[in-house]
DNA sequence: CTGAAAGCGCTTACAG
DNA sequence: CTGAAAGCGCTTACAG
């Protein structure tokens, strides 16, 4: 039968609608239907009428009713700022993995893209109205005296850039895997290694750069301030960052190997190389940071520092849950959860020429 | 101050709380705040009086309770099977488009991921609850028969395989896309064209390779069916499709080209031709279908159909809003909406050797 | 084993 | 201009 615009606008079905079907009270439908966790007992007669009813009349229990009651939506927020050109990978991949816990947990997932920031604490307040139980930043830059958070309504940050109070920081070991893999770059003999990364506000661009000097400094590779330079996070900016660097320094030494501060700007960075004429891994070695999905699809693959970004997601609704409902395990008193990072070798990243040619210096 | 254990538990101000903080009902700081259709007004000292209250508690409305009274819960639901594995760009996209229309309507967006269609039916149902207003289906592959939506929760469909009964269809002209795409490899010189597109059952590969014969016929050039082959939409399986064919084929001709029915399979093609050891498009040409992000990173850059898939996405919510609020215009009355799709040309597709080199065939 | 009552927080008529 | 009443659909004590 066809769907008509009459059925359409029917309302749905009630309890009430079910027990008058069913010839009993709402609470015992309700009670049989939905189960809650009164301790009534229903004949098993009852029960099947009602089941009966309720089957026929395609009943579905009204969410907003129930939240009402029960101060639950089972629904978790999340909120970034998706910029509108670029897909954002780094984003996408902890989305992934938040999706993926929800479900598991039978929560739904919202999205509440934001456009900037600044407008997050105007817009943040709204959402924390009861249409979700709690909140998952990604990336919040504010510091916390600059906002103040909807005391009602737990929140868990990922890469927060300033700690929360009150909340839950999931982070990974940036310094860490920036200087293993700047360590990997100098063992296969590069010196010159540039290191193009994202703002220097961000406490994670912080991190990398201590691994990148950390790096230098175990070899006794001396830090040139010339080979650290500054983009935002995306292909574009990386590509124009490495264009400004070679116009600048034309006719001088190239780097032999370029550390990016994400996979979006090593992106960026094997177009403007590509552009040049320059050949990756034979005349530059580049690697990324994130390991997403685009660190896989460029020819060559590019070498990248792995983030467990969807595991890091799916421990953000983890311990959110834990905090929405403390039933069994108090929330863990720690205020931040450190993954792990990970070196993923591809084919960008190979020793300078002067290694692999019996020839060259 | 931080925010501690305490305060986190603290219940949100209510209407009530405000009214009493101003003296006042809990509808006239309802008629205030929320300000309805009621046509009742208030005082501007009392009114001044309310909104401070207001903001001294943080009051915000609560959604159950409004959504309860309103049936409305200012969310559209968009589902899809989401794979685990690979993120899908095609989806993304669309779904970009949906954040964005929605955003500008003041609408929330949640995301239903299913692991595979066959449970839509189920789980589809429980989700139409009075959660979301409305739900957006992105691919979905059932029969009308198959499966009953929920007859009180509007739906809109995108690249619904068959049509679903009530329930409008955004689609793009995919057989006139691939017709183009591949009469312009024709017009380069190309004669042996492979198809290497989605899965047979899908009504969108069954346009294309409608397309795909209809520019051959034109040109006068026969169909090969050794030439066209099915394999899942990702670029796994793209991947692998091209590797078993071309292990089928050892020393036969290779195609000239190869137009595939995804950006994703495409990318597959791309690592399968770089195992051999074949140039892309030196050796062989490589276009795509869809034009999503991946067709931008990967060297060369695949030349691609291009789907309007943002647009379909921010089209498929006004369209679903206009079901569910359908004040003013009436919902248009057509059944599906075809947007066109269009050739983007890119360095992956060139002319074969022959007709560059000239001392060649 | 089953039902009448009260309430979750809000809004919409309807009286004053 | 302002408030008392009823109800949205559900659940949780509490009586029978």
């Amino acid at each position: 039968m066809p769907r008509t615009r009459k059925t359409a606008l029917r309302r749905a079905a009630t309890l009430a609608d079910v027990g008058r079907a069913a010839g009993v009270s709402v609470m015992a439908a309700s009670a049989v239907i939905n189960g809650g966790r009164t301790s009534s007992r229903i004949a098993a007669a009852t029960s099947e009428r009602i089941l009966a009813a309720a089957a026929r009349l395609g009943y579905r229990r009204n969410a907003a009713a129930h939240a009402l009651v029960n101060r639950r939506m089972h629904t978790i927020g999340v909120a970034s700022v998706l910029a509108g050109g670029e897909l954002n990978h780094y984003f996408l991949e902890v989305f992934n993995g938040i999706l993926a816990a929800a479900a598991q947990h039978e929560q739904n997932t919202t999205v509440f893209s934001l456009h900037d920031w600044t407008e997050a604490p105007r817009r943040l307040g709204r959402f924390c109205d009861g249409r979700i139980d709690g909140m998952i930043l990604v990336g919040p830059p504010f510091r916390a005296g600059k906002v103040t958070l909807p005391a009602h309504t737990p929140f868990v940050s990922i890469h927060a850039n300033h700690p929360l109070p009150g909340v839950m920081n999931i982070e990974s070991d940036e310094e860490r895997g920036a200087c293993q893999m700047v360590k990997h770059g100098l063992e296969l003999g590069h010196r010159r290694i540039m290191h193009l990364t994202g703002p220097r506000s961000d406490v994670g661009v912080r991190r990398r750069i201590r691994g990148y000097k950390h790096a230098l400094a175990a070899a006794g590779v001396r830090f040139d301030p010339d080979l650290l330079v500054s983009a935002q996070y995306n292909s574009e900016e990386g590509r124009q960052a490495l264009r400004a660097w070679l116009d600048s320094h034309h006719g001088r030494a190239l780097p032999q190997m370029i550390f990016c501060g994400s996979d979006a700007i090593a992106l960026g960075c094997l177009e403007a190389l590509s552009e040049r004429g320059l050949r990756v891994p034979d005349d530059v070695s580049v690697a990324g940071f994130d390991d997403t999905l685009a660190a896989r699809i460029t020819m060559p693959q590019l070498a990248s520092v792995r983030q467990p970004l969807s595991a890091m997601g799916g421990k953000a609704v983890d311990l959110l849950l834990a905090q929405i409902e403390p039933r069994a395990a108090p929330p863990p008193p720690v205020k931040s959860l450190v993954f792990p990072t990970e070196l993923v070798l591809r084919a960008s990243l190979a020793p300078p020429p002067d290694r692999r040619d019996p020839l060259g210096g």
